[in-house]
DNA sequence: GTTAGCACTCCCAAACGTTGAGTGCTAACA
DNA sequence: TGTTAGCACTCAACGTTTGGGAGTGCTAAC
């Protein structure tokens, strides 16, 4: 039995006219503001009788006895599947900021998470997209000084990597062409499956005695294509915009919260969640406890996956109070992603 | 006339005292307490008149008639000054984590102030070294596929850069080879300055057909150089720490401290400020007012700069409540220095 | 110069009363 | 049967009062 089917029309109209004001006020909502605030033109008696039965049913509840009513996690979530409509939200500033030549991915995803954070007033964060699965696209090697030598490596989607590695055995010009050859012509377009033992021992034959380069340079092309540069590539911003909602900002809870924000690696659990259990849109809301983060069971969260060509894919999320406004936050994640998407693709020059 | 003339050393020691325990407990000192702490065997009668002067001269001060006193900005000044002696203070984990190979100049200072942070349960802030004045080291151009040249620059001091342009006019395997032998020619080895219209001039005569090529790659060295990746590269760590301190944890406090480390380019006035007044030994202590930064007048600030061989330099900085425990914080980070400095120059492999 | 003693100040926390918003229930009405 | 007015009741929030405790400054005696 879905819903709807427990909620005649005027409940449905009482449910969405108090979680509307509680989004906005923050406060417990009366029977009185109800009935003064619809157009149904009821008594603040029979909103009274009707707002019961809906605690009885789960969708709002009382701080205390004597108290106006707020949404519970299920009136909220009954709110973001059913009752919501999105509104039309401008993302201020992003074609300009966008637009502006931006080389890096990471200079890119800060930028792309203070925009999400100004634009909606709470917290932000973005992870980079992960590789994997990706192809190694182009590997070179250049010798810098006599002692070190520069890997840099491309994998699919753009990805640039590079890293020194220190020169044992002697080594000329002509050499490193060769073993520039050797590398490309033995890896390009392999997925880090299809790099496998057989592979490397005929590379290794081939390298004769800078074998040992080529082990060095196997280890990172492995990083590289793995993409764990050993720290998660997530940003955040607008952390401090909690503190804009009062009944996250007591010193316990924001604490946590911005602890959270600051730890990566919590926010990675986050994403590995989002990734799993995806859905058709690919877009989530998590309210309270459904949050996979359990420092965050006092707010909601929205999730987007984004594509940035190639089918690298990354995350963004939103994350506010529990009465956030859902249909700004979700309109303007909709929005950001058509237009990133579009911009990008227009960007593979 | 110093601060020691006018103190005598009974004086002296029992301002260490009030100082000493107000860093412990965060509360007003009462004459009492000091009375029994100290081996001066005097009544707290005495303690009483003896505080009386330290108040007048502006050591201490009562946040309200008939309670403890509290340092005041010059006392704190005067312990940071005069009394203080450092503490031998361990840096648990450093050389493990710096002796963990990393690759990237980015997650190493990362990790530095994190490690700060845990050591000192302050805040950390880093700021990435700035190349001024460096030269080129090496240029490479490579053809990652028909519509794009990779530009990897590697500037001294080792910090790589890479940015991937488009190609308008044909160009093949012989043409790529004379342009890099051109680039590195000319270019390798100068500074910003003298990379100048002359320079310039012959080089895009020499390139023919591909000036335009040479033009871009000018831009991205320039901009390499400079160091100018648009974002300032500035990282902080455990800024949540200031919740464990009552005094700098109130909503709006707390709230602007974090802002303030979120957003960068504040914490770059800072680094300024730190550059252009700096001292002997490269640490520095603001305390209150002092601070280049307004948010920040209720914390002290620890600065120091970190060298990271070929005169690459950088700041650290910790942020913590006045009372903090500067002892610890001073010899942390000078520690920090030394084993940095060890280990970076044997790290040039 | 040092100390004991005392009156005084002021913060803090608990106790108390008041207010007002909001509820649940009942009885009357259409 | 659904709606409404009315009323008693509850409870958080707020302001006031009160007592206690920590700490001071001053004075007088040692």
């Amino acid at each position: 039995m879905s819903d709807r089917d427990q909620l005649d029309e005027r409940k449905v109209t009482i449910l969405k006219a108090i979680i509307k004001t509680y989004l906005e006020t923050g406060e417990p909502v009366g029977s009185r503001t109800i009935s003064k605030y619809t157009d149904l033109h009821l008594s603040s008696a029979t909103i009274r009788n009707e707002m019961s039965d809906l605690e009885e049913l789960g969708y709002i509840m009382q701080p205390h006895t004597s108290a106006g009513r707020i949404p519970s996690d299920r009136g909220y979530r009954f709110y973001v599947d059913q009752i919501m409509q999105e509104k039309e939200e401008e993302v201020t500033e992003i074609k300009d900021m966008i637009l502006k030549r931006v080389d890096r991915v990471e200079l890119l995803l800060k930028q792309m998470a203070k925009l999400l954070a100004q634009n909606t007033n709470y917290a932000a964060m973005i992870s980079a997209p992960q590789y994997h699965q990706n192809k190694l696209k182009f590997i070179q090697l250049s010798k810098v000084d006599d002692e070190k030598l520069l890997v840099v490596i491309v994998v699919e989607g753009n990805i640039i990597k590079n890293t020194m590695i220190p020169i044992h055995t002697e080594l000329d010009d002509e050499g490193l062409l060769n073993l520039n050859i050797l590398l490309n012509n033995a890896l390009n377009g392999l997925t880090i499956e299809e790099i496998n033992l057989e592979v490397i021992s005929r590379m290794k034959v081939q390298a004769g005695p800078h074998c040992d380069v080529v082990d060095r340079v196997l280890t990172e092309v492995a990083a590289a294509i793995r993409g764990d540069d050993e720290d998660l590539q997530i940003y955040t911003s607008g952390a401090t915009n909690i503190f804009k909602y009062p009944e996250l900002s007591d010193g316990e809870r924001a604490s946590k919260l911005i602890g959270t924000l600051e730890q990566k690696d919590l926010l990675q659990g986050l994403i590995d969640d989002v990734n799993s259990s995806e859905s058709g849109s690919g877009i989530q809301v998590y309210i309270g406890d459904e949050a996979p983060v359990k420092t965050m069971k006092d707010c909601s969260i929205v999730t987007a996956n984004y594509e940035l060509g190639e089918g690298l894919r990354g995350t963004i999320g939103i994350i506010g109070p529990k009465r956030m406004d859902y249909e700004k936050v979700l309109s303007t994640l909709r929005n950001l992603m058509t237009q990133l998407d579009t911009i990008l693709k227009k960007d593979e020059r």
